[in-house]
DNA sequence: ATATTTGTTTAGAATTGTTCTAAACTGTTG
DNA sequence: CAACAGTTTAGAACAATTCTAAACAAATAT
């Protein structure tokens, strides 16, 4: 029964993640329902290619790290994850794609989401001339006291 | 009249960077005044390794990418240079340390400062607890309209 | 079902930005 | 101006990422 359930569950899992692939045009193959089970499944994830692939290699599944590079930028260009802007020597991903910031913790490399009530920019400055916003990204560093 | 009064504001200028260099505890040798004369000439500017060390060349100056890279993070450490996040993929140097924000289009990659008076930020969100503000970072992606 | 087409994965090579190494060189100090 | 300590440099090394082209798997047509 239990059993049952799970397998169930890891179904439906992937049933709705193969939906949300083809719905961005790509074919869900076994990497990417890999990927996805890890960065989709309920909360917000802050992943760089190399510490997405430690995990799908801990959590025993067969990928290489060009793969891993591969749907990151896929699934980027498609609009389910988003970059973040962090530190010049690697690229952060971002599974919540909406309007948010984050605090990065200097100390330990912590990236934490900033809800977005919790922040607003007040009086936005004058743009240059035929120029419109794209996005807006802020981050606070911060570390510990004392 | 006219090569002595270059000769002269040139030495003035080197004078003022040999202090300033000084001022923070590295030696004024020549490649680092040359370096920071393409820096610090009055108005700010925002660099890459790169793009100074093209620049330094086409001024017939003679100094490796490696002296750059080395003298751009010396400038940071000494606070002479702050870093700005652009894109993962480079290093941006800004010669401007003060407190303030940047413009980035994203069509053709300028980077512009936003003067601090035109951004302020509403509703500091709560840090996680025993953190402290280290800085704050804001960038405001651009680009043309239609 | 099966064959064909087209998209995907992969190992490893290649590329790019940056740092390191160690030998030659140059400011600085006595 | 000698001696020391800091600096520069070419080239090697490194780390993150992308590319290549061959093997493979999903979709589609048969």
């Amino acid at each position: 029964m239990d059993k049952l359930n799970t397998r169930i569950d890891q179904n439906d899992n992937y049933q709705s993640l193969t939906d949300k692939l083809r719905g961005v045009g790509l074919r869900a193959t076994r990497q990417r329902l890999d990927i996805g089970s890890l960065l989709f499944s309920g909360k917000n994830r802050h992943v760089t290619a190399e510490s997405l692939h430690d995990e799908a290699v801990a959590s025993g599944m067969k990928i290489s790290l060009a793969t891993i590079y591969n749907a990151l930028n896929q699934f980027t260009d498609a609009g389910l994850l988003r970059e973040v802007l962090i530190d010049p020597s690697r690229t952060y991903f971002d599974t919540n794609t909406s309007s948010h910031h984050h605090f990065f913790n200097i100390d330990n490399g912590q990236l934490t989401d900033i809800p977005n009530e919790e922040i607003n920019l007040l009086g936005l400055p004058n743009l240059p001339e035929g120029q419109i916003i794209d996005g807006v990204d802020i981050l606070i560093r911060i570390k510990p006291e004392d």
